[in-house]
Formats: C-alpha cells, structure tokens, sequence
DNA sequence: CTATGCATGTCGATA
DNA sequence: TATCGACGTGCATAG
C-alpha cells in the first residue's frame, strides 16, 4: 500500500502533494489549524482550532472536532475540489457541489501531519438484521404474531404507501400489520392508521391494524388505544436467532449437498 | 501539540501505545486491515480490508472505508474502551456501551500507520440559521406569513406535540402554522394534521393549518389538497438575511452604546 | 431520565 | 432524477 506521511510540512508543499493526491483520488489525513464556512441548504463558521480533516478517495469531506461522534462540517463526494496555497492566508481546501448547491470552504494556516495513502476494502458489510430481514422472518413464521393468521402479502400497496404484512387472522377478519424494528412512536401509530383509512375507503372493510414493535411511546400507545389499532410486542433479537437458524440451516444444507446424509431420517423432523 | 507518528509498526508495539493514548484521552488515528463485528440495536460485520479508524479523545471510535461520508462502524462516546494484543489473531479493540447496550469489536491484523495527538480546538461553532431561527423571524415579521396575521404563540402546546407558530388571521381564525426548513413530505402535511385535529378537539374550533416550506412534494401537495391545509413558500436563505440584518442592526446598536448617533433620525425610520 | 422532533441529516429503493 | 421511508440514525430540548 502506498503511504506518504510528512509532519509538520511546509504549506506550500502540502498544497502540491494535495492536488496530486486529490487527481490520483487518494485517502487524505490532515492534521491542522484552520478555519471553516459552509453555506448551502444551511450556513455555517467554524471558528480556528486543530482539526482532523479527512478527504476520501470518492471526494468525500469530513471535518472532525477532537471529540463527537459527527463531523463538524463535511461535504458528501463532490467532484470539485479546489486547493490553492496564498502567502500569508494559508492553504485554501474548496469544494463545491450542486443539487443542492452547497460549498465548503477550509483555511489551514498550520499543517501538522499530512498522510496521504490509498486503501484497499474489498470487505463485504453485512447488516445481520434490518426492517426488511424482520418482515420476512415474521411473514413466514405467522405464529408468532397471532395463531391461527395467514399471511397474504408483504409489502402490500395500500392507499399511497406500503403497509409491511398483509393478512387475514382465524376469523377471516383482514388484518394490516406495520413493523418497526425500535421503539414506536406516535408517527408509526399515524402511519399505520393512513393504511387503514386507506383500506376502508378501498375495500369498504374495516382491517384491523396491528403495530408490532419491540417497545412503545406513551404517546403511541395512547394513540393507537384512541384509533383502535392494537400494539404487539415483536423482539427482534429473538427474530435474528431465528434468522440466523434459517440461515445456518440453508449453510448447512449447501455444504451438505451431495454427500449421502449420515442419519437424514432423524434429521428431517426439525425441519 | 504532542504528536505521535508510527510507521508500519509492530501490532504489540501498537497495543501499549493505543492503552496509554487512550487512558490519557489523545487522538487516535488508524490506517490499518481489519475485521469489524457489531452487536446491539442490529448486528452487522465487516469482512477484512484497509480501513481509517478514529478513537477521539471522549472516546467516540469512527470505523472508515475509503468512501462515502458515514462511517460503516461507530460507537458513539464510550467510556470503556479494551485493548488486547492477541499473537496469531492480532489486537483487538473491544468497546462496550448501555443505553442501548451494544459493542464493537476491531481486530487488526495488520497496521499501516498510527498516529497519536491531542487537539486543541476551542474555536466556537455557528449555525446561522436553523428551523428555530427560522420561526422567530417569521413570528417577528407576520406579514411574511400573511398579511394582518397576529402571532399569539411560538411552540403551541397542542394535543401531544408543539405547533411551530400559532397566531389569528385578519378575520378572527385561529391559525396553526408548521414550518419546514427543507422541502416538505407528506409526514409534515400529517404532522400539522394532527395538530389541526388535536385543536379542533380540544377547542371545538376548526383552526386554519399552513405548512411553510421552500418546496413541497407532489404528495404533499395532494394531501393537503385532501385534508384542507394551506401550502405556502418561504425562502430560508430570505430569513438569513433578515436576521443578518438584524443581528447587524443589534451589533451597530451595541457597538454604538453610549455614543451620541451621528444620523440618529435617519436610522429610526427602517427600524 | 424519557419522549419528541430537527438535521447541511445520509442512504438506498423505486417510480 | 425526485420522492419516500428507514436508520445501530445522532442530537438538543422540554417535561
């Protein structure tokens, strides 16, 4: 992997090494003073002080104070970046982006570390469990919402938006179910009820509408007892173990394919 | 500053340093291949590859690829932050937080660069204008609004949550007005439904509603088509500059304290 | 401390 | 391309 690293450069050999780096879209690391604006769908100062500055490979720019999880200021991968070096001013970082027309403007008078380098990440991100992983678990493990539902669709089209499961309970009464993966708020509850509005003006039905969440609002919960929409308690921890059986389960099966099971018969009943 | 630098150091050598920079609340910058593995409100893992990692001086780790502006793994300032040097694994980074219970785990295999600080930064940030400031202008400046409209409340307290401004129109309606710094969606157009319903119940008035925003979507038009809401435009970057000009009229009003105004008339006409 | 709503939210999917 | 909804959203504030 290539590396460069100068501590405490000169301005005008950082501005140099800069623009070469931000051409041939290096990984950028500077450690410096300066002082930033922004304007665009807001405006903003920052004040001098150091700084961690880093410009990604794709153009991205984060500005990070020495604490907080969020940069201070940043530009999300802009094609123009402008470096330019003024005698007495210092090094001069602009970028500018459009739709929404936003600049970012950085002003380093002191360059403590520059580290220019390219990162190789072929790594794959694998997110274990999100709201769609939960509608899925749910839609084919019907049980564990209500005994005796069946699930006619996921992600049904009602009214203007999509309302997650879709099913009829044991006593073939229509039933809208709206998932949410953290604590439900009143929005979840309003949300849910425009499917159901929807719904009954659609079908001339009255469905009924269950939130499923692994926690409620007082204010959700408040709102959906005034709406006449239930509130089920959903875990998704417990849905990630039964994902993550499935999982292991169909693993188990590709490796498996092929050889001649050792004792299939006995496996075949928890399947 | 202090300023740490270590080229393709070794990782053990890497361990004790991380421990002492970390007790001692320094900056830690990380070029270096590693895995990552989540566990909390999701589940996630990052397969090996050459990552930036930040550890700030409160704590807060930032995993970095070499694009895109959020960072693939975080936590968020955690007060417990392990180092382990594992021979044939590698080091192992191991934070933990409650509240929501969730850790994060980097193990490196293999570190570019390390580099240890501490950053001064006490250069103040500002915001020139966000929603809040937003509705105080426009609450200042009604005819903005509309004309002869009179603002009786900033963040009316209505059913569960707050109208941004409250005020009566020229003929005696009560006006709830919600405002949105960004192009408004349908959840703002239900947003200030809820509010319209929650007053109409409250007060057995039928209040107007209007939704301020620099654009609206094509669903939020409709839906307050639909519902009976007023869409009406403001220009963010308009308020700015009132208030600009505000700001600078208060700043020269102080600047000028106690020294006898030059064009004293003059200047009490625009005020 | 919890609940609520904003944010330069960002990001992905979809029409 | 614009819109919509989810997010490990983070974050400040009010109660």
């Amino acid at each position: 992997m290539e590396l460069k690293v100068l501590e405490n450069p000169d301005l005008e050999v950082v501005a140099s090494a800069l623009k070469k780096a931000i051409m041939s879209k290096q990984l950028i690391v500077v450690l410096g003073e300066c002082r930033v604006d922004y304007e665009g769908r807001a405006a903003s100062r920052l004040e001098p002080g150091e700084r961690l500055v880093i410009i990604k490979q794709d153009g991205a720019i984060l500005v990070h104070r020495p604490t907080g999880y969020s940069p201070v200021n940043w530009q999300p991968p802009s094609p123009t970046i402008e470096v330019v070096y003024k005698p007495g001013i210092g090094l001069i970082l602009h970028t500018l982006r459009d739709r929404p027309r936003e600049y970012l403007t950085v002003v380093f008078t002191k360059i403590l570390l520059l580290v220019v380098s390219r990162l190789r990440d072929v790594g794959e991100f694998t997110m274990y469990i999100d709201e769609k992983e939960m509608r899925d678990v749910l839609a084919k493990n019907p049980s564990l919402i209500e005994e005796g539902l069946r699930v006619l669709a996921v992600e049904k089209m009602v009214g203007g938006g999509y309302v997650d499961i879709y099913a009829v309970d044991g006593v073939g009464r229509h039933v809208l179910i709206e998932l949410k993966r953290v604590t439900a708020t009143r929005e979840a509850v309003l949300q849910l009820y425009k499917y159901v509005e929807s719904y009954r003006i659609e079908y001339g039905v009255v469905p009924r509408g269950i939130l499923m969440a692994p926690a409620f609002s007082p204010t959700a919960l408040e709102t959906a007892l005034k709406l006449g929409l239930e509130c089920k308690h959903v875990d998704p921890k417990k849905l990630w173990e039964l994902l993550k059986k499935g999982q292991r389960r169909k693993a188990a099966l590709t490796d498996f394919q092929g050889r001649p099971p050792s004792n299939g018969s006995h496996q075949a009943g928890n399947i």
